[in-house]
DNA sequence: AAATTAATATACCATTCGGTATTTTTCATA
DNA sequence: TATGAAAAATACCGAATGGTATATTAATTT
């Protein structure tokens, strides 16, 4: 790694989780300086501009959520205890992420979906990535015979996203992590009711 | 209503959409003045500061679609008709919503939950009310008999809350107005597998 | 060690920001 | 129609904004 890839680097991880919680457009190149401790120069000369920074710094959040997921995944023998690795991982970490200023796809998406067109499909891509661990998880553990056949993947994944995405938002807005727990409950009362055989 | 009165009205009208689209940080006073056609002087004459305008535009932008939604639901009969009006309203309203900037609860949440306290109290008192609405329903059908004794109203109002927004903010994110459909869908089979009689 | 290149700092740019003091206009009332 | 009050426009403030050209320092290569 480069002198210019490790500065990239430690520029993008003192400003995440600033631009997490701040967004793109109260996160100022002052607020970079100040955590960094470089200078502006500096910054202009590691990135383009502002909105390469957003994108870097997007990328960067979402990857690392994105990589502690599929590791605890990965970890689960069988489909059940996969899709139950999933709903522990919520269960487990959401202090840490509302620490850090919540779901970075829910910050950026809601800010970027009308005024910032070049970071949606990141945002895009990081659910997709998403839902496809998931469909995934359910289309192995049918052939397998653990989930019944008639099942379909795709639907079960978008509502789990759907019930994920909304407790997030919910238990970070009305300051109060039972609404993740009843998201996370019901995705696992789904999982027993209409998957599992 | 005075003239001063009436201004305001007008500012809050004409800024209501930009507000909710771009956000708190994003939108400048030149925004409004541009949007009205009025001066920066006016504006500041009508209200103390940025705050106070963004404060006036939301509690506007909740009220609106908490008068509609409330209407719809006065004109059902049955307390499952009246769960279904909500459902409905989302339905047949969506592409309005979203050409306004999508929720605006969800938009203010999330921009504001870590920077801009004075918002989160109206973003709680909405979501509040929103679920206040499902709970009397429910409780108005049990005491008919029309739902099952033995339905928690408030477990099942947070539930749908975390359906309904998790899917608006989906399909806005994603571009699909599916992924509403599928909440609200779930939402139904909520209310007749678990709720209704 | 000298030369070259890469990385960072300095100093500056025009523009925009939120906000305000003052003047002018509009409007209701007498 | 003159008067007083309310509302809106004008003109301005200092600070902060994103961005850049240039100078300086650090690191690599020969």
């Amino acid at each position: 790694m480069s002198k210019a890839e490790k500065t990239r680097q430690f520029i993008i991880d003192k400003i995440a989780t600033i631009f997490n919680k701040k967004g793109y457009a109260a996160t100022s190149i002052a607020d970079m300086t100040g955590a960094t401790g470089l200078t502006k120069g500096s910054i202009y000369g590691n990135f383009e501009n502002k909105d390469a920074i957003a994108l870097a710094v997007f990328k960067h959040n979402a990857r690392s959520l994105s990589t502690l997921l599929a590791r605890r995944i990965s970890l689960a023998e069988t489909s059940y205890a996969k899709l139950n690795a999933i709903l522990d991982f919520y269960r487990n970490n959401w202090k840490v992420f509302f620490a850090n200023g919540g779901c970075p796809i829910i910050n950026t998406a809601t800010e970027a979906d009308d005024q910032l067109p070049f970071l949606m499909i990141p945002v895009q891509n990081s659910l997709n990535e998403w839902a496809n661990k998931v469909i995934e998880i359910i289309e192995a553990g049918k052939k397998t015979g653990e989930f019944k056949a008639t099942v379909k993947p795709e639907k079960y994944a978008q509502e789990f996203l759907i019930l994920l995405e909304g407790g997030l938002l919910l238990a970070k807005t009305m300051n109060n992590e039972q609404y993740l727990f009843k998201a996370l409950d019901r995705i696992l009362r789904i999982i027993k009711e209409e998957i599992r055989h």
